[in-house]
DNA sequence: GCCGTTTTCGGCCCGACTGTTTTCAGTCG
């Protein structure tokens, strides 16, 4: 069982006690210890026969004993006696904005109603109305984000697609007479969302790659499968469409595969222009190397190669035909990341060992950026411990040789526009990154001038997460971005793209637009332990979607470029 | 639930906003 299949269980865990209404504190710590698990990145299956589990800060004599009922059945009691009393979909309805567990709990105790399904037709028929604390305008919101989620329809976020491709993949490699394994679709052009994923391979005998396939433990059955085509059903809710082909016909399986839709139709009408066909045979024609790439195809259709990325029909064809497309960031250019927290607020790990990560990772720099004190959830720091915390920066650079840990803030952004933290105390911080973090349902106006006023804030770097989103939980702030990319542009503050897969935000069509108005931006992880440092390939994809070069992004610069760059803005 | 001891149980948890009320419970980060 993989790690994070672990941490499912305990979340879920948490979710269904707090249905029930269960103690806050031990909610919290099946909550923390979810967390704890999934950013570990030893396998915890040698963690616990090497009896290491209770050694874990956050995880108990209790939580221990359940990993280990866990790994070793494949299940947990606790959790299935849960499920027998809470209905399952009762999460469902947990998880519409506004309603927490106490109001699900008066759904299902009032009306019965125990999935998103019943919710929406007892909202539709003006049922929800008559309970305490629900109004109509409470049903026409419920109605509104039952819809929205219904649209998003099974999505999930591109980091557990590619956690579980590249499981699946690294293991179809090792079946014998298996030649080469790609990832196509959405998965390879680096969508932030999949709805499934889409394999290609090399082999000689497809019949026996099904069969092995089917029974990798991530598989739960074999939905459909003909001579060259399987689709699986993973236990991640994931669907996997697997093609095999022989070696021959590989790279144009992996072409029409990897799409998008849009981009072969773009690519069709050109070549109509050139009185010519996009028909799998010609492609197949130029393809005889069995072990070439793609660009030859693009070179059969007379076009330099154009990465996945941005085969999206946003120009990409056109720019290839005019030899303009960009020289796309690569994750290797990334020299630091700007906004990482630590144990001194809600982060898991020590400054040194964020550095030694950052270290590992090849960086030149990193800016501490703890929270704000106001943000009290997340032990923001207050300003005397941002004080000490400063001190022990400057301290430790002293014995660090060729790296740079900048002394930093994530400021909040307060609901009337200031920031958290006085101007003389920021003014004294290397790296200043400015960050909503409350008051979410402001009118655009309101949240428009107040992102600006932290624009315009001349100790304020980086805008951190711009508009808020939670992919597939939460949309971002009611925002006016135009206006807000345009001040950003006038006072030369720099945008974030935050890399965790869950924000991508900017996203790729914004992080575009914030480069047509000539705006710098950061890619950081806005790491809150060491594995989630290695989500920068996440933001540099979003920023390669965006068409970004090195030259757009101020963390390809040098430590000392970027102290003179910032000095000079 | 975990943690840290003063080793056997008390502390951990916070404030703003929202919507529906009219004084506050529930939600959220």
């Amino acid at each position: 069982m993989r790690n994070v299949e672990v941490a499912w269980v305990f979340q879920e865990l948490a979710d269904l006690l707090e249905l029930k209404g269960e103690e806050f504190f031990k909610i919290r710590a099946y909550k923390n210890a979810s967390r704890i698990l999934a950013g570990l990145e030893e396998p915890l299956e040698d963690i616990w026969k090497s009896g290491r589990l209770e050694k874990i800060p956050g995880i108990g004599r209790n939580i221990a004993a359940k990993v280990a009922e866990i790994l070793s059945t494949g299940r947990l009691k606790k959790h299935e006696e849960l499920l027998k009393e809470v209905p399952l979909g009762l999460l469902d309805i947990m998880s519409l904005p506004g309603i927490g567990p106490k109001k699900a709990g008066m759904i299902y105790e009032r009306l019965g109603v125990f999935s998103l399904d019943g919710l929406a037709r007892a909202a539709k028929e003006g049922r929800v109305r008559d309970l305490p604390g629900m109004s109509g305008k409470s049903e026409k919101e419920i109605i509104r984000y039952i819809e929205l989620k219904k649209d998003r329809g099974g999505r999930v976020l591109l980091a557990m697609a590619r956690d579980l491709f590249m499981e699946l993949s690294d293991y179809i490699k090792m079946l014998p007479g298996v030649v080469r394994v790609e990832v196509g679709g959405s998965v390879r052009r680096w969508q932030e969302t999949v709805g499934d994923i889409d394999l290609v391979a090399a082999a000689s005998d497809p019949q026996s790659v099904f069969d092995a396939v089917a029974t990798h433990p991530r598989v739960r059955e074999v939905v459909e499968k003909d001579q060259s085509r399987a689709r699986f059903q993973t236990y991640w809710g994931i669907t996997v469409d697997l093609e095999v082909v022989p070696e021959e016909a590989f790279v144009p399986a992996l072409f029409f595969c990897t799409g998008s839709h849009a981009h072969l139709r773009r690519l069709q009408s050109f070549l109509a222009g050139k009185g010519a066909n996009l028909d799998p045979a010609s492609i197949a024609n130029v393809c005889r190397e069995p072990l070439g790439d793609e660009r030859e195809v693009y070179a059969s259709i007379g076009l330099p190669y154009i990465p996945p990325e941005l085969r999206e029909d946003r120009g990409e064809v056109e720019a290839a035909s005019e030899h303009r497309l960009p020289d796309l960031l690569e994750l290797g250019d990334i020299k630091g990341d700007l906004h990482i927290h630590t144990s001194w607020s809600d982060g898991l790990c020590t400054i040194e060992q964020v550095v030694a990560r950052a270290r590992q990772k090849g960086y030149e720099y990193i800016a501490v950026t703890d929270h704000s004190q106001s943000l009290k959830i997340a032990k923001g720091l207050s300003l005397n411990r941002l004080k000490e915390q400063h001190h022990e920066v400057m301290s430790l650079n002293k014995k660090l040789d060729n790296f740079r840990v900048f002394t930093g803030i994530e400021v909040d952004i307060l609901p009337k526009g200031g920031l958290d933290c006085p101007d003389n105390i920021l003014k004294e911080v290397d790296l200043v990154v400015a960050s909503v973090h409350s008051a979410f349902r402001q009118d655009s106006e309101t949240m428009t001038a107040r992102i600006i006023s932290a624009v315009e804030n001349k100790n304020v770097d980086i805008i951190g997460h711009l508009t808020g989103r939670l992919i597939t939980r939460r949309e971002g702030y009611a925002l006016d971005l135009e206006r807000v990319l345009e001040a950003a542009a006038s006072c030369d503050t720099i945008l974030e793209i935050n890399s965790s897969p869950a924000r991508l935000d900017l996203n790729d069509v914004n992080a575009r637009m914030a480069k047509e108005k000539g705006l710098k931006v950061a890619i950081n992880t806005d790491a809150h332990d060491l594995k989630r440092m290695d989500e920068m390939v996440y933001g540099v994809a979003v920023a390669r979607r965006a068409w970004l070069e090195t030259e757009d992004v101020v963390n390809t610069l040098s430590a000392g470029a970027l102290v003179k760059y910032l000095k000079d803005k």
